[in-house]
DNA sequence: CTACTTTTGGAATGTCAACTCCAAAACTTG
DNA sequence: CAAGTTTTGGAGTTGACATTCCAAAAGTAG
């Protein structure tokens, strides 16, 4: 499940032009940033359209509403968080491979000053029990992350690498949701500690 | 940190009256219960108003607005779900005891349908970047339900019934990170697998 | 019973945010 | 260039929602 073709919920079926297509990355872009941010619904289709440098009628004209644009959000955080982790799922096979993924999570949070928590997991939380068309995106989305992590596991598992009593699989689930919640942890308490003990064991 | 002695946000200094508290506490477990399950932005005041039968004025008597009440959910969560959890918590120093929080946790899952996620976590997650002081509020609670835990693991170990190579402590924290990623993956894909497993693990 | 405080009712207000509409520019294509 | 399509501007509409206000009822204390 790459980018969804686009069209999700774009009125018409209209054509884009390549000038098109920038001015609604643009928007999506510029969406998601500030839902990261703020939240959703803390988040105003004003704001976005301030944020893009675009007019009320090109955000109408590229989303038929506030929800269309909302899932467009959550496949560009699904392609950007998830494919952009997937060349290191690629090299999970190694403990040293283990390490530099969390090192690189561990890293992206102090950056962010350990604020806005998982890009994907905080949009669900917020919208899965008003938009259930939304929660089924991020529920696809984190079963891609898990994916990437349980071929990971498979391989180290395959090396022999891994305690074989554990079945990666299962670890795989665990890692992810070990993941979501000490990223939580780290959100909530303003500090990655949560987030390096969680990864380290 | 037991329930907040009240007055957080209320308005002046007001004696309540038994009756004047029994109003409040109605409110506040009506917008618990609304916020639980459709969230803090999805729940109105009017919605409050409503499900607690009570009058416009009454909600704004006892809470000065409503971040207020919002904190007061928060306490009343806190209190309701880790303190509701405590008594397990004393016996959480067998494997047997282990099992028996498990099956609490994913049975109640369960019975709601895998709906709402983590009462604690939810608000925290929609809350953290707009509202500060909700923010430390959730977190203190996160820390106090992680007290729990550690308590119980500490006397694991005193038992001898641990992996002696597990640090009690740093195993508390990945324990709550596991239980709260693993109840935002039960809640997006409606199925309490994901608990089961990262629980068992 | 009187004076005072707390509790309750519900209409009214004001702000804010999602969305609609009517053109006009800018492209594309034949 | 001409006709058709896509893109853009921005003012205007509508409804929802938090909060305020003015009393009135109920309860408490002396």
């Amino acid at each position: 499940m790459t980018t969804r073709s686009r069209a999700e919920g774009s009125p018409g079926k209209h054509k884009l032009t390549r000038k098109g297509a920038q001015t609604r990355e643009r928007i999506v872009v510029a969406a998601a940033e500030l839902m990261f941010e703020r939240g959703v619904a803390g988040t105003t289709v004003e704001d976005v359209r301030q944020a893009a440098g675009v007019s009320t009628s090109q955000i109408y004209h590229y989303f038929s509403d506030k929800d269309a644009l909302i899932r467009a959000v959550i496949a560009f955080q699904s392609d950007t968080i998830v494919g952009g982790q997937e060349p290191m799922f690629a090299q999970l096979d190694t403990i040293d491979g283990f390490r530099t993924w969390r090192d690189f999570l561990v890293d992206h949070q102090r950056k962010l000053g350990c604020r806005g928590g998982c890009p994907i997991g905080s949009l669900g939380s917020e919208l899965a029990e008003i938009n259930d068309v939304a929660r089924a995106d991020v529920a696809a989305a984190l079963l891609r992350w898990e994916s990437g992590v349980r071929l990971g596991l498979r391989a180290m598992a395959a090396k022999g690498r891994l305690n074989p009593s554990a079945d990666p699989e299962k670890l795989a689930t665990t890692t992810l949701a070990a993941l979501q919640g000490a990223l939580l942890l780290t959100q909530m308490q303003r500090d990655s500690t949560p987030l390096e003990v969680a990864l380290d064991t």
